[in-house]
DNA sequence: GTTGTAGAAATATTCGAATTCTCGCGATCG
DNA sequence: CGATCGCGAGAATTCGAATATTTCTACAAC
């Protein structure tokens, strides 16, 4: 065995992972983690040696996070990292309500037993994970981000749309992004659980109007905390982006 | 010069392409134009031959268009067509008219002027163009299909998000995929240029719900007559997907 | 007949070495 | 002085040759 050395097990099933696979989950985590936003550029020999991996795998899981957008490229100039703008963050919030709203009411009228017992489920982890890191306090607990990604998740699964889904699973991992990167120190107190239960409880009840209101107004809070973070730490100009092209 | 020879200009800009990204475009237009139904699984060394690229480019257009959902992906095993089925397109018109009636709303809500009159024109260019291929009356004209889509896409541009109109696109692509997939002869007579005119000039009045309405029964007129063919072709086993894993 | 299995063949994946391209810099030409 | 042209250095891209994995086949055991 020469190389491909760290490849276990991928999704539980036994199937192994190409090299790909593993550096294109690795890059991902560290792009939405906010891990590496200083540097616009991306280039692949810096990958290739912080990954150890070869050029191929690592191009193509560099294809891929483009395809997602969460990286640009340019023909024989390589990759960058996409950058963030406050009008993209508004464009994102707004796409997002807009998807999530419909796949909200589609799941709400189209709603099964099963569906139910998931989103009582996941409200109820949500509300027993804490919101903020047991050690440090400037970044997320990452279980519980995992619990509320589900939760959004579940809440609009039975909309019938694979498609749609996983347009709002994409979108939210750009909010996601936007999150980690206003993410200093928290700034207003807010009950995260109260909003989640009133989402989950009108949803149940099938109330459609009144869980979208509740989601939407979820969204909008979150964007506009990002939002005055990100207004604060433009004008230092800090480690952000550098050139361009 | 070895390697990558017909290379001369990709976007008009002078800018060259990558050979991947050539590959891309090729194998994209070919497994949306059906060229290549008749097998499931595709073979990096099949694709290699046919486009005369090296493994490391092949691969890295197979690994976007998987990023698409044109292509499906399991790792150490290469990649294979997406299969397509009858569930499959309810569900991809139900995602699109959900999606494109909100960017029609939108969009409407902020026409501009350069907006009405990019819409105007592009539906007098779909007026002169012809639905068919002058020459075989089995493929749709490509010029038409050209200019169908730019109508399509001019349509939802003011809805000032980036997001939608990409996601719009997408299921754009496979929708076309069907159509072209159930193109053998025609069967109803249709006034295409009536339904757009319908849609546009609903949509130039600032009728809303009008553009919308008509919008979607342009869409379900054409999943349903996909769907015909689709039943009909899908009884004899005809040359269609093989193999599945 | 079914199940299991070693080995071969076919494929997919990855690497390391070219090859090609871009970009910056200094010289040269209007 | 501004614009253009060469000319490397540095990157990106691609190839051809390994390396790994899956799939197929023949054969044996139950």
């Amino acid at each position: 065995m020469t190389y491909g050395a760290a490849n276990l097990s991928d999704d539980g099933t036994g199937a192994k992972s190409t090299l790909a696979s593993t550096v294109y989950h690795q890059l991902r985590d560290d792009l939405l983690g906010g891990a590496l936003e200083t540097e616009s550029k991306l280039r692949v020999e810096w990958v290739v040696s912080k990954y150890g991996a070869g050029a191929s795998p690592v191009r193509e899981a560099l294809n891929r996070l483009a395809s997602e957008g969460l990286l640009g490229r340019h023909d024989q100039r390589g990759f960058f990292i996409m950058p963030v703008s406050a009008t993209e963050l508004e464009e994102l919030t707004r796409t997002r309500c807009w998807l999530e709203e419909r796949a909200l009411r589609e799941s709400i009228a189209h709603r099964t037993a099963e569906w139910e017992e998931q989103l009582v489920l996941a409200l109820h982890r949500l509300g027993r994970a804490s919101r903020l890191s047991s050690q440090s306090s400037s970044s997320l607990n990452p279980e519980w981000e995992k619990v509320h990604r589900t939760f959004h998740r579940v809440l609009i699964s039975a909309c019938r749309s694979h498609w749609l889904v996983g347009f709002c699973d994409q979108l939210s991992d750009h909010a996601y992004r936007y999150r980690q990167m206003a993410n200093d120190g928290e700034s207003i107190q807010r009950d995260d659980f109260a909003e989640h239960r009133l989402i989950a409880e009108n949803a149940l009840d099938g109330n459609a109007d009144g869980a979208v209101q509740a989601l939407i107004d979820h969204y909008q809070l979150t964007a506009a905390m990002c939002m005055e973070r990100f207004r604060q730490g433009e004008a230092p100009a800090g480690p952000g982006q550098r050139a361009q092209r």
